[in-house]
This record gives structure tokens, sequence and C-alpha cells, in this order.
DNA sequence: ATTCTTATTGAAACTAAGTGCATCTATAAA
DNA sequence: TTTATAGATGCACTTAGTTTCAATAAGAAT
């Protein structure tokens, strides 16, 4: 149960306003386990303060995303998941027939993100990605 | 200037209707360089038949993508495009700065699928990625 | 403590996409 | 050629996310 104070102190160190409506988004986002949906934020904060508004989530959601704080994914449900960076990276593979989840390490996708930079001098936002296709099961 | 053929064969082939919506759509999706968007598409068959309702598009769209002859792919305009798996495999690095968009060839990602394949038997669809990210430019 | 400035918010309208259901029609069977 | 039927369509509605704009309030300056 910590204050969520990582992402709140890179806020303020850039000159973000601390809104109670930001600081209640960012414990939804920073407790938990990750990969939470703006409507999950939602419900957590407007349970305790009715007044929010869901278009303030999806624009703090916005900003912590260009502020490289949040990473942003579709896993295939239908709606985006968003994991705080600071818990560290990883990707997943999704089943297309059957939906399963197989959680994956970053380095998969490193020699990737190598080559992009080297090649393009593209620096590749490759930090929680959801590759979908069949699993070993659904393709067998 | 050819017939949408190879899509059609294989729709009627696998004992799918072939209504002239369906037609329409396919043209529209199998003429052009590729990349077209719902709306677009939709554009493109109302203006020869202004009956047909844009969920047709989306659910036409949606059997083309689960039958792997169309590719859908979202380069970060707010709307997916989709591609005719016929016209051959590439990526993008799509900069989120300034929303300069870079061909990539397919062999990129030809490892991380071989290796997704080995090590976890999964079968990744990876024909037509976007890789977000910041261009050279844009990080110099 | 009060005032000021501008970022942030809430409300409502809007967009892209997906869904349920009654109707219609492409295709196979008679 | 006509009929039957399951698949496909149109329409209305729902959902996730975005945008506009007037009102509010965080944080700085006084």
């Amino acid at each position: 149960m910590k204050k969520s104070g990582e992402i709140i102190n890179k806020l303020s160190e850039q000159g973000y306003r601390l809104t109670p409506q930001r600081m209640m988004i960012l414990s939804a986002i920073e407790d938990g386990e990750g990969h939470i949906s703006a409507e999950e934020i939602y419900a957590q904060v407007a349970a305790k303060y009715s007044r929010v508004n869901i278009s303030t989530v999806y624009r703090t959601l916005e900003l912590l995303k260009r502020l490289g704080l949040v990473t942003e994914t579709d896993l295939g449900d239908g709606r985006l998941r968003y994991h705080p960076v600071g818990k560290g990276h990883h990707h997943h593979l999704v089943c297309t027939e059957c939906g399963a989840i197989v959680d994956l390490g970053e380095s998969v996708l490193s020699p990737v993100k190598d080559v992009l930079l080297r090649e393009y001098g593209f620096i590749a936002d490759l930090r929680h990605l959801a590759i979908f296709g069949r699993c070993a099961n659904c393709s067998k």
C-alpha cells in the first residue's frame, strides 16, 4: 500500500498540477497488479469521489503515456490496459483463438529494438507489447 | 485494374456468399494502394450503391481478418487500416512526435516470429505491424 | 491572506467500431 | 423455375475513446 509517490513526483517536477482527481487516478494505477483499464480506474476513483468525469481519466492517461510513465496495451478484449512503467517491462502472447494470454520477458524484442536504432535511428517503444497469434494448443 | 478475384475465390471456396455488398467492399480493398480505412471503403461503396450500411463494411472486414485475407493495422491516426494479404507483407515505423511513417521490410521481425514458434509453439501474426517510437529527427 | 493566470476539469457532443434483432436474399435442393 | 433456409444485411443502439468549451481551481505572485 504505497503512496503512488513515483509518478506524482515526476509530474510535479515537470510543472503539472497535482489535482485530487489526478492523485486518485494515480493510486488506482500504481496499486494493484497493473493492466488496469480506463473504466476500472474510473470506477475506483468514482467510488471515493463521485464527481469525477471519465474524460479526466482518459486525459490523465494520455498525459502519463506522453511522459512515458505508463504503457498502453491492447490485449484484445476491446479496452486498452495501462501499466506503470516503474513496475517493469514485459510482453504478452495473445491467442486470437482461445483468448489465452502468456507472459513474455522483455528480452525477446531487444534485438529488434537494437536493429531499428542502428539502421533507422528510430527509438522504438517496445516496452509492453501484445503479440497476437495462435497458441500451441489452438494450432496443434 | 484487376477484378479482385483472389479474395472472392477464397470466400466462395469456403462457402461464403458473394453478395453485391461484399463484391464492392472487396474491390475497394484490392484496388488502390492498401492501408484503406473502413470509412473510406464505405464512402467508395456508398458512392455506387447508397443503400449499404457501414456495419456491413465492419462485418466484412472482420470476416476477411478472421480468414487471414486482410491485415488490420493501427497506424496511430484513430482509425484502423486494412491491407490485402496478397499484396505483400511489411511493417511501419510510426513517429509519435511528428507522425512520420517509414516503411519496413518483413524480415526485421522474422527472427522474433521464429523464436516464439520454437520456444512457445506460438504462431505469431506479425505480417503488418506498426511500431511506435521517435524517429531520428525527433530524437536528435 | 488575496489576487491572478492558466492548466485542468465537467458536461455534452461527437467519432470509430461493435452488437442484437428482424428482415431479406444468395445459394442449394426440389 | 420455384421453394426453403441459413447466412448476410440494414437499422437502431451500445461502447470506448476523443474533443470542444465554459467554468473551476492549483500554484505562483503580491
